[in-house]
DNA sequence: GACCGACCTGCAAACGATTGCGTTAAGGTG
DNA sequence: CACCTTAACGCAATCGTTTGCAGGTCGGTC
């Protein structure tokens, strides 16, 4: 049927061990044999076996990223670049989201689990205890959760958060809100946690919300209601929604309320107005998640954000002309 | 190491064999054998190993997916379709994207080749030749390229574009742009012959570009140029450049020029204007593609699109009255 | 000229599951 | 009671690679 190593030995007239090494060890093989093999390999298209490797080596050259939510513009541009990062090494990539489901998500992983040499597992749900029992079956990189004693690579999204803030501070808002992600998100907290800290500001947190235009629009009234010039949304999704249900509610930003978002993803980036927001470097982290689960480096790595400023955030009606000078 | 089958085996009695055919074949082992054995795999907390498995089965339980580019809003509903899809019949999916380049796609089927059940091919950009070629190396199915004699999944984009024109012509509109895409595509070729054929329509065709936000910006001044009144893009993504691109040019769309674009993709949803365009039904693709695959069925699968008119397209400024009664 | 590395290469035992075949016991039929 | 069928299970070969071990050859050194 397909072409095995037995068949390359015979062509070349060597012992299959020969050929097997000159594979996966081609300094342990004279020059010329190798050539000669390489030849009748290649002349006979085989291509190794890769289920016999790992069955007998025990490593499979495959990696599983597992993100919430495909859909979500967020994780494209991670995937993209995992994905590159991972074929650079010969590995290939298991992709699958997990709907937001923290069960599903246990299940995923431990599907994952034998037939891939790690996972990089982006914005899990799963409780720490529950991750840490995980990371005895299998090793894993943990993207934007930071758990002590497991490989993380998190984004600065308090930093992030804080020019956010500044940003509309600057502008002369006093009162703002914070549009929260969902409830099981460390990020969501990290901002939370950011912000609250921030003197001089009067912030109501609205929340947890869906990460999705839908939580955006759902989250309209009770921003409306709270009598805010300024909010910081979880995500650029749920500031698109706002934006839209703040425009159906006869709210106009920037006119009214100062919007911004996070994650500077594409469709933020294509909307209009355009969003003010926090720029998330989401291929670094898919690149940088997939090296040090392949180098099986254990490290805490923190990537900077950064504050993109468009034109969904502007002066409050009531201090206009002080930012407009 | 890690359990394996001989473990459960000793620890219920039985031969491995008996366990082996508990998983695969439950019918052929007493009822009661079959609970100890699976009390014990629990236990143990047995899982087989699947490398072991596909080296004597010849069969994998992963199937891969390509496609040009991860990034482009249009791919992730058609990913994460086919990624639940799979997952429903414990399938894996690799998933891997091209940059658009035919000897990278080629590469990917070839890496992939041994290690999957299957491809999933999005908008191939390689010859028919060499797809016909690759086709008697790992079985796979086309989405949105129609070969004969390979299976296919593809999208009525002909239909899509009839009905966007006839959209523009009712309108008013008589001198129309067709914003072409990528060479290789497929789909803009389909597109292109569709809209040729229809009558009472002066066209101009500009192309090819890339399917990105890019493409757009960088036709903008040719379609202005042009002396149209409506444009059909080739995607949302080069529709939203276009727009981007007039815009600078001091264009009003859709009050100077209609723009239509294709995908229906979420970025498209969110822009302002809100985006005209034809709604490609991914997620559908994506699931039948992986279904045709593990049932290891041919067909031809045509799909419907359908005009979602939103607020990229208006009447033309000399016959606006026409179309506002 | 005996001995010693350094290099290559062959041998054969694994890795963990699947599966055709053979064996055994139980039950049914005339 | 002899015979046959069927169900349930054990036996062992096999899938395609990898790799520790054991030669074998060759050139160089004392």
């Amino acid at each position: 049927m397909s072409v095995t190593i037995r068949d390359v030995a015979q062509a070349s007239g060597v012992h299959v061990s020969t050929v097997s090494r000159t594979f996966s060890a081609p300094h342990l093989v004279n020059a010329e044999t190798r050539t000669r093999v390489l030849a009748a390999a290649e002349q006979l298209d085989y291509r190794p076996n890769r289920a016999a490797r790992s069955l007998k080596t025990g490593r499979t050259n495959n990696i599983g990223l597992i993100v919430a939510d495909l859909a979500n513009p967020f994780f494209p541009p991670l995937i993209k670049a995992a994905q590159a990062a991972a074929r650079r090494q010969d590995y290939h990539l298991f992709v699958a989201d997990t709907g937001e489901d923290p069960v599903e998500e246990e299940n995923l992983v431990l599907a994952f689990s034998k037939q891939v040499d790690g996972i990089v597992l982006c914005s899990p749900r799963l409780s720490n205890k529950a991750l840490e029992k995980l990371s005895e079956q299998v090793s894993f990189v943990l993207v934007n959760r930071r758990i002590r004693g497991l490989t993380t690579v998190v984004m600065d999204v308090a930093n992030g958060a804080r020019a956010a803030m500044e940003h509309l501070v600057e502008l002369g808002h006093r009162r703002v809100a914070l549009v929260a992600g969902p409830a099981g998100s460390w990020t969501s907290a990290e901002i939370r946690k950011a912000v609250s800290e921030i003197p001089g500001l009067d912030t109501v947190v609205i929340g947890p919300n869906s990460p999705t235009e839908e939580g955006g629009i759902a989250a309209a009234p009770r921003v409306a209601e709270a009598g805010v010039t300024g909010v910081l949304a979880y995500n650029d999704l749920v500031a698109i929604g706002l934006i839209e249900g703040l425009e159906v509610l006869g709210v106009d930003v920037p006119g009214d309320v100062s919007v911004i978002g996070f994650d500077d993803s594409i469709t933020g980036r294509l909307h209009r107005p355009k969003l003010t927001t926090v720029a998330m470097p989401a291929g670094d982290a898919g690149r940088m998640a997939v090296d040090l689960l392949i180098q099986s480096m254990s490290a805490a790595t923190v990537l900077e954000t950064h504050l993109v400023v468009r034109e969904s955030t502007a002066p409050p009606r009531t201090s206009g002309d002080r930012g407009a000078t």
